[in-house]
DNA sequence: TGTACATCAGTGAACGCGCGTTCACTGATGTAC
DNA sequence: TGTACATCAGTGAACGCGCGTTCACTGATGTAC
């Protein structure tokens, strides 16, 4: 079957989009290949025209996912700031919602799998960490201008922890209402920590 | 071999200690009984004779080293306390420092598996939320007294948050600099969520 | 005190299964003539 | 315009392997006599 031209290429991106959302909703290691191309319409066998190995295939959806929450995160702060409201509030809105929650295989790749991703080699934790620092400077671009880059950069590293922790407490409880309780505080801290920025030399 | 009274809760004992190592280490869904049961000196038949199944391994392997965590930061705290020092700059102190991420298999099991826990069972999700309840506590009783009990917890889960998601984007970095930056950033924004307490309403 | 027996923690082979990866094959389509 | 051929994305069987779980067995020790 010899296809039309971008044909491969769709189908790649099919693959990583299957893949990429396996891989949060079920965690890396536990998701199959087989899996992954049948989400996708194909058979297994049919995978490595496309990927090296199973280990191509993580960073390029890890890639992708991570982009996708960075846009996503960009553009609801850019929305936002359109409508006279503050571009950090939305983000934490967008970021700490019932929404996210409870969607993790539509969700950030961070808060899915950042302990399996500190597992995986150094490649593939590279990909993950140039992604995290370019959805810092998301939220570091919304931080008041007066700070220095540096210091709006460590906030807003602050920043994505709390969000990226809350998240996981919030998906770990079966309490609906403790959740939105885990929720709120988080999106409050994450308000916190940027109004007042971080002190220096404490600890 | 039928041996002395005490030496099977002894041999679990040591299982649930080898397992919870291994959990932390390599993630649940990557963890194999015959590596556990090789870590605790024994072959891997014998597992059945202390557990019915892996799932009740991992919720005695999650409480088990989710309780050292919660042992550690109290005692940490209440040596701080009696040196005349912050309490809950200790645990910060403790939780957000370098041996505890070069370490993963020796520390938290929420900073290890926090999102592979949140895809278990409801009865292992429950043993994990028991846990977060307790730290949470520990952590509590650290902040100043006029805040009400709900706003001290609601404080501490988001410092809890902000220790977690840290020590996550910390390991995932093999940047050592910017590992040391990101672990300050989280110490201090832990440190300014507890100093300012949590606004009312904003979100 | 000495012997026979029951217990049961631990052994190691076996089970069915899904994994990542390989490979000989298929057949729809673009290209050459 | 019509035919022959080369390409190569995708198929499906097969591989060796490790998984969780089961089970017939072993043999050191506590107990009964």
């Amino acid at each position: 079957m010899r296809y039309a031209k971008g044909r491969k290429e769709e189908t790649r991106r099919r693959v990583i989009a299957a893949a990429s959302r396996r891989f949060r909703r079920d965690g890396i290691d536990a998701t199959g290949l087989a899996g992954v191309m049948a989400d996708a319409g194909l058979t297994h066998g049919g995978f490595y025209a496309h990927f090296a190995s199973k280990d191509e295939l993580v960073r390029a959806a890890l890639a992708a996912s991570l982009a996708a929450t960075r846009d996503r995160l960009a553009a609801e702060a850019k929305r936002a700031r359109e409508e006279g409201a503050d571009g950090l509030e939305a983000i934490v809105r967008t970021y700490l919602g019932a929404a996210h929650r409870d969607r993790p295989e539509a969700g950030c790749a961070m808060a899915a799998l950042a302990a399996e991703i500190a597992r995986q080699d150094a490649p593939t934790r590279d990909v993950a960490a140039d992604a995290i620092w370019q959805i810092v400077s998301i939220i570091a671009a919304e931080l008041p201008a007066d700070a220095s880059d540096q210091t709006s950069r460590q906030t807003a590293y602050a920043i994505f922890s709390v969000m990226v922790g809350t998240l996981q407490l919030a998906r770990v409880t079966g309490d609906p209402a403790l959740s939105e309780v885990l929720l709120r505080s988080g999106r409050e801290a994450a308000l916190t920590i940027a109004g007042r920025g971080l002190r220096a030399g404490r600890t």
